[in-house]
DNA sequence: TACATTACAGACATTAAGAGTCCTTAATAT
DNA sequence: ATATTAAGGACTCTTAATGTCTGTAATGTA
């Protein structure tokens, strides 16, 4: 029970374009690089992230990513959500409606991601840079 | 990215422990009976169960499972943690130590497996009891 | 216009974990 | 002794994650 390495894969590439100076983009192949994994890996993870319109593309020679202008909005949660989907912790698939255990589970559930949207990305972006000094 | 069946048959056949009433046990016959699953599959989960300490077991003849002296203090977190082992929901594989996206993640997870060991069985026990009425 | 660059999409292969079965062994009551 | 029941190991099957490969479309540059 864990969530995907994508998921990761997609937090550390948020940061990564956040830090990015100005409205410049960046190109898979960089991107890839800085975390050692293969581009065409990595671009179906990007894919997900503008369709969930987290960061936009650009297509064509001189194209790439770069973040979306919502940047002091996003949250841990948009991430996780565009990456592993609208997915529950637990689904009990016994009872069909009402099912006592899964109230209780559900309900820590979504505790955990009201706090995960309360998290915002350029804060983690805003603590790397003054780590980095 | 969900809990196992395991952990929500184990929940469940808690639950039924608790309402056998005195100290006698049941079987896994019995048990899969009522969760409509094969007994050879129950019995690994129970088994689980057992050497967590959350339930007893005695073999041979007129053998089966009951719940554990211990009754009123097993939380979902026990059961969970039964059944899916020591695990974190994130892990960042890319840094070795202090990751900043790791530690928010793992606070959120923290928080709710702190909720989850607040919640006991034994209430949720009692409420399918007055429930039933 | 031609060409190089880059994102996008689908099909495919590989791996890992979950889910479940089967068979044997050990323990216990009658 | 025998029937009953839990425990354990080896095994299969299915599903999801993790990736790769190939081709296509879009865009800038010369």
């Amino acid at each position: 029970m864990r969530y995907s390495n994508a998921t990761n894969y997609a937090l550390h590439t948020m940061v990564h374009l956040m830090l990015q100076p100005g409205d410049s983009s960046m190109g898979v192949q960089e991107l890839a690089e800085m975390q050692q994994l293969s581009p065409t890996y990595l671009s179906k993870i990007l894919t997900k992230l503008a369709k969930a319109g987290l960061i936009e593309s650009t297509p064509g020679a001189k194209g790439g990513y770069k973040i979306s202008r919502k940047k002091h909005e996003i949250s841990f949660l948009d991430v996780i959500h565009a990456t592993e989907g609208d997915t529950s912790l637990f689904d009990c698939s016994i009872h069909h409606e009402g099912c006592l255990i899964e109230n209780v589970m559900r309900q820590a559930e979504e505790n955990m991601k009201a706090e995960l949207k309360s998290k915002l990305l350029i804060h983690i972006a805003n603590e790397a840079v003054s780590k980095q000094k």
